[in-house]
DNA sequence: ACAAAAGTGTTTTTTATACACCCATGC
DNA sequence: GCATGGGTGTATAAAAAACACTTTTGT
């Protein structure tokens, strides 16, 4: 933002013509079917050109006076109802000729595309369909050709996603309240693929980290041993905030 | 960018209005003076309002069909001649009210600002003068007041500069094409503190990684025995590429 | 000779990995 | 009783951390 002008142009003319930006978020919407192991990715189908009838991420114009964050809290919440996400920004796309809306000469607008990634429980996520937009969770090995470079920023997501898993405690705000340490591992299995650790491993790595307490409370699902419901313990998990931890 | 009017607002004016926005890119640029082991970031003086007079980070506006990147490398050769350097994109910020510019009713332009992370050689970093404005490496213990909220992004910069040197091979970006282990131990002393390793082990480790090849050349530096200059082996190095690294 | 810097090796502790096995429940 | 999922423990291998020591130079 500083610092253009700094030769001895005049100032009312640089050297070259500035862009003109329309500012766009989109979110990368992941939740987790541990019911059925499955990585979702939520897609809206395109209304209108371009890539009418497309599948895409939901995504917005930044508004008057809002924040970019801002925006992409908007558009989840015109997709999805949901009481519990993490969303944090993923990167920024706006090379030139990433949208067909830009004339060829590339005057008039450019779009830039600031990416957002969520990750929301699956339970109780409720998906908002109105009469006209198709909008559906899809297994991310499912996922179509998107519209614009949406495959790309997929690719980011996922990836951002596998790191976030591994080295932070996202898990937690996407699993219930409480939740049984299957829970927890069928989760990261979902995600990092079978073979990321042995069950054993995974749980006992975690119980010596100190943040997860044992409720005492059992729930049976079906046959076997019923589990303990386990509580993600802020306070305790505190100290070790950036601290570098690993959840593998 | 996809997905909006998908309410069933008219197509010529949506609920709300649009943010119309000047996109600029602005670099973290960081370098290393190992000869007095001191972490150093690139500033340059303000020529104009607002904020004139005060440092801030090189930025520019994107020009028209130039992409974020290419305007990242763009203010980064206006103001620094390297021949080695590592670049990426760090984060966006674009919040409202940001920029004194914008007007206060949130009508006019607001700023957005696209940050890049640079890391490049000190020795070889011909810092770029001209006349009017000031430009300098500071240690970043010493870094004043700065314009805009780029103090928020030198933070951020940093931590992901610490990130990128533990767990991938940026220094070698960075390092003269001939390097002794030594000066890789005081790039990373120099950058993540003392302390975040023994000077033994983290030879032994980087050694067994098996990616640095002796040259058998010896320099001598002042009293002491003379060391063995080393070279990054791009090819080695490959099949490690997106694995799990550590060079702490 | 000795200080300084480079390089090697050894010991101890901690962490990861692979399993074997016991426990509590539904059917 | 036995299959099923939950939970504990142990044995081995690998890695991290601490540190003692040797080598080769300049002065």
């Amino acid at each position: 933002m500083p610092g253009r002008f700094q030769r001895k142009t005049a100032n009312s003319v640089s050297s070259q013509a500035l862009a003109d930006f329309k500012v766009g978020v989109d979110n990368v919407i992941f939740s987790v079917d541990t019911a059925q192991n499955r990585l979702l990715v939520l897609l809206v189908m395109r209304q209108e050109e371009p890539f009418l009838g497309q599948w895409s991420f939901p995504g917005t114009l930044v508004r008057r006076g809002e924040s970019l964050e801002d925006a992409a809290y908007r558009i989840l919440a015109e997709k999805i109802r949901v009481k519990n996400l993490y969303l944090e920004q993923l990167y920024t796309f706006g090379g030139p000729n990433r949208d067909p809306r830009e004339s060829p000469g590339s005057y008039g607008s450019r779009y830039l595309s600031v990416s957002y990634f969520a990750l929301v429980r699956f339970a109780e996520a409720e998906l908002i369909a109105d009469r006209v937009s198709g909008i559906a969770w899809y297994p991310l090995d499912q996922v179509p050709q998107l519209a614009f470079d949406h495959n790309q920023i997929l690719e980011y997501g996922h990836r951002r996603l596998r790191n976030k898993l591994e080295y932070s405690p996202v898990a937690f705000e996407v699993l219930p309240e409480l939740f049984t340490l299957s829970d927890l591992y069928q989760l990261y299995t979902t995600v990092l693929g079978e073979g990321f650790s042995d069950y054993s491993n995974f749980r006992s790595r975690l119980l010596k980290l100190g943040f997860l307490s044992d409720t005492g409370v059992k729930v049976s699902r079906g046959a076997g041993r019923p589990a303990s419901l386990y509580r993600f313990d802020a306070e305790a998990f505190a100290p070790l905030k950036d601290k570098p931890l690993v959840f593998i």
